[in-house]
DNA sequence: GAGGCTTAGTGTGTACCTTACACCATGTCA
DNA sequence: TGACATGGTGTAAGGTACACACTAAGCCTC
């Protein structure tokens, strides 16, 4: 198919940015290019928007197709469109930020046919185009929402310890944080059910299991509540 | 000129979402459109990406070009690319928030060939495209905004009192503050210059003229300073 | 089974920030 | 000169943020 225009325009692409937390790290989601132009090098999995498509679902079908990931909850990051970003022509790209819990996620990604990968976030390699500077917003972004929104809660297993939470926190926080003063805030929010459960298997005192209140977190975000933590 | 590509790709637009503030009302700047279509409808300014431009670039020379407004900082919002948003064909379109002062820029505006107007944001008329959408959206970014950044200052004249800064204040967040707690506030970012006027030719007690200190202002923004109001 | 190791779990005091609140000062105008 | 309109000022109380250290529980090993 072939399709003429009046002017030129340029592409349009989208990009994700796809957090996952690891027992160790909070980790990015990339993929190795297949094509020019950097070819081999290590890039955010994104694409061509096609003409008859939204740009959400671009984004969600691209990172199925290049990573298999599926069922993300994506959230437009912001769009860069600076010229000479690609080296082929004009490219326009918006970026997309996502949050999994890595353990849905780490075998999918990894046999996929393409090949795809989890970075830790403080040791990434050379990326493709601009997307260097797209992950630096997208970790910025996130530094900066986790503190008001409850997001850490989609990166861990439906039942959690306290500890495992405030792990979370300060891997993306990049600091440490009070205990106390931690669990004071997290139980305060009343967005965390105490379960009749503690951890398994672990050398130590076992820790009590907790899980997220979801519908109650619906519910007060509809009502503009608010969660720092 | 015409130009072919091997398949369809959406158009790329900007679009403008200008706050200026009126001694009464928080205002935005609409144009009339003069082409289908909604022609004759009340629209955003702004239009089509050049193929060779940054989009802050096309956002900028839109806005000077439909309204006569130019040197206004702006800002990126969002991209708009649902389906169906532009009748003609597939548009996504890219939309900038901008903050002026009024006073500079209200005859600019209105006497430029194209018509262009003010519209108090709580009687703006029916928009064209999504327009009312992105209008919306850019208001409660606003609002957000307002809080935590020293933003208010770009919308008032060059010298003003603290009672129009605390008035414009209550126009964007749209509820009472109380006085004495606004001015510590506001004095106590140390980003206010009092000087050694005062207002002429009111009917009462002249207020103390102030300037906003964009210099310090720079200074601690780079320094990662916070502003909450 | 005792002692040590590891992580879980808990409370208080302080400093600061947020908010509520009322009166006198100053200039204009009639 | 008195009334009117807005400018300009401080304090007390309550709540929030933060710093900080010890005991509890379970496992392991010796």
């Amino acid at each position: 198919m072939s399709v003429a225009y009046e002017h030129p325009r340029p592409a349009l692409t989208v990009d994700c940015v796809v957090f996952g937390l690891d027992e160790e790290d909070l980790k990015v989601l990339l993929i190795r290019r297949e094509l020019e132009p950097f070819r081999g090098r290590w890039a955010l999995p994104g694409g061509f928007v096609r003409v008859d498509e939204a740009l959400d679902d671009a984004a969600r079908r691209e990172l199925a197709e290049e990573t298999g990931l599926s069922g993300v909850f994506l959230e437009q990051l912001y769009t860069f469109g600076a010229l000479g970003r690609d080296p082929r022509e004009r490219v326009v790209s918006v970026a997309y930020c996502a949050l999994v819990k890595l353990g849905d996620h780490r075998v999918k990604a990894a046999t996929d046919a393409r090949e795809a990968a989890w970075f830790s976030v403080d040791d990434t390699p050379a990326l493709a185009f601009d997307h260097e500077e797209i992950f630096a917003m997208a970790l910025e972004r996130l530094k900066g929402k986790v503190r008001y929104r409850p997001i850490g809660f989609e990166l861990l297993p439906p039942k959690f310890t306290l500890s495992q939470l405030q792990r979370l926190y300060e891997k993306i926080l990049d600091r440490p944080l009070d205990k106390r003063n931690f669990r004071k805030k997290a139980l305060g929010t009343g967005l965390l059910v105490e379960l009749d459960e503690v951890e398994q298997d672990v050398a130590h005192r076992a820790a009590r299991l907790y899980r997220f209140d979801r519908r109650k977190y619906e519910r007060l975000e509809r009502d503009g509540f608010s969660f720092e933590i």
